[in-house]
DNA sequence: ACCTGAACACCGTTCAAGT
DNA sequence: ACCTGAACACCGTTCAAGT
């Protein structure tokens, strides 16, 4: 019944939307929940975004002001975004669904294009290293994600019981490669050197 | 008021769930649409799936059926899954957010790996090699379904008017390298040769 | 312009009941 | 064992109304 100004405006809420998808998950991120955490009405929200797919981008790139500004060295931004994924894996799950064509996004690229031409790369070899670096960072950070807490077996029917060893076997081979950092790190830098300046 | 057999079981289920997912996206399957296409009752499902998330982990194994039977060349299958994948973007992000441990993916993983030992790779070498080639791959057709629909200018609000030029600049080059598939295939050749037997 | 309250059309899932 | 019907605790979003 009151209707009075609450100092609401678009950062506030990306923040709060922020903070509820680290504590919760991307599935715990709900209109409802970021109004009552502001403490409003789910309906005022949509007087300062557009909507919940739009909320998403929003923090998405929000996220990325975290990261350290790209310099030189691109491997040390990758590195960053990798351990930032890993950390906050709902952050990830919304990069693979989302354009992320945000402000900021679009600031880093611009920064990471822009070295690459200095250490000699032209135009076309500059976007494919970016693209495959960044794809790859993604790609990487998803598998660890998925892999890291070790299910139970059997939660799958139709694995042949006999054949669980070797599937056990297979996994854990598996789960080790995901979390290796170095390994992460070795091929950042084949991708690097894989489109040379010729 | 029925209640009489309706020839339901779980391959039934999980193909009018990879049916949906296809034709609706991931946000489209619901457990009561699945249902509705079978003639059922939404509850119906849960004597044969364990619930939603179950479902769509199934239906994410189901359908690495499609792909090609790894032989002796790893990049036919990865560039079958990227097809795949960009072809079927709900699964590219069913596969981002679900573990991927099915029946089928298990033995897709045994046969690379098997394929990766017999061309002089040690165990690790081995897996480092299918999780990078992997995670590359997902990762990979992810940022490409995002950038395909270039989208509508100043859908961000916070992108200063006088830069966008140069942002759709940027975004325009990273949207080609995005849909080269030319630089995916030597990305692969680059990561198979990365690890090398020495 | 900014916010509320009620309402609409959905969700996933539980539970008692039927056959 | 397999299925239904009603119900619960949620969703995102629209819309008329208030200040």
């Amino acid at each position: 019944v009151v209707a009075r100004a609450a100092g609401l405006d678009m950062d506030v809420i990306v923040s709060a939307a922020l903070r509820i998808v680290d504590a919760d998950g991307l599935d715990g991120l709900t209109m409802r929940r970021v109004s009552a955490a502001l403490g409003v009405t789910a309906m005022a929200l949509y007087h300062h975004v557009d909507g919940k797919e739009r909320l998403l981008d929003l923090v998405v790139d929000q996220s990325l002001t975290a990261l350290p500004m790209i310099e030189d060295d691109l491997r040390d931004f990758f590195i960053a975004l990798h351990r930032m994924l890993v950390a906050r894996p709902a952050l990830a799950q919304a990069m693979a669904a989302r354009p992320l064509e945000g402000p900021v996004a679009t600031a880093a690229a611009e920064r990471a294009l822009a070295a690459l031409r200095r250490s000699g790369f032209n135009d076309d070899q500059a976007a494919n290293t970016f693209v495959s670096m960044f794809s790859y960072t993604l790609g990487a950070s998803l598998y660890r994600i998925s892999r890291t807490p070790l299910r139970a077996t059997g939660e799958f029917p139709g694995v042949d019981a006999d054949r669980t060893p070797a599937v056990h076997r297979v996994r854990r081979t598996l789960a080790a490669s995901a979390t290796d950092e170095q390994r992460f790190r070795r091929v950042l830098d084949t991708l690097l050197a894989g489109e040379p300046p010729h």
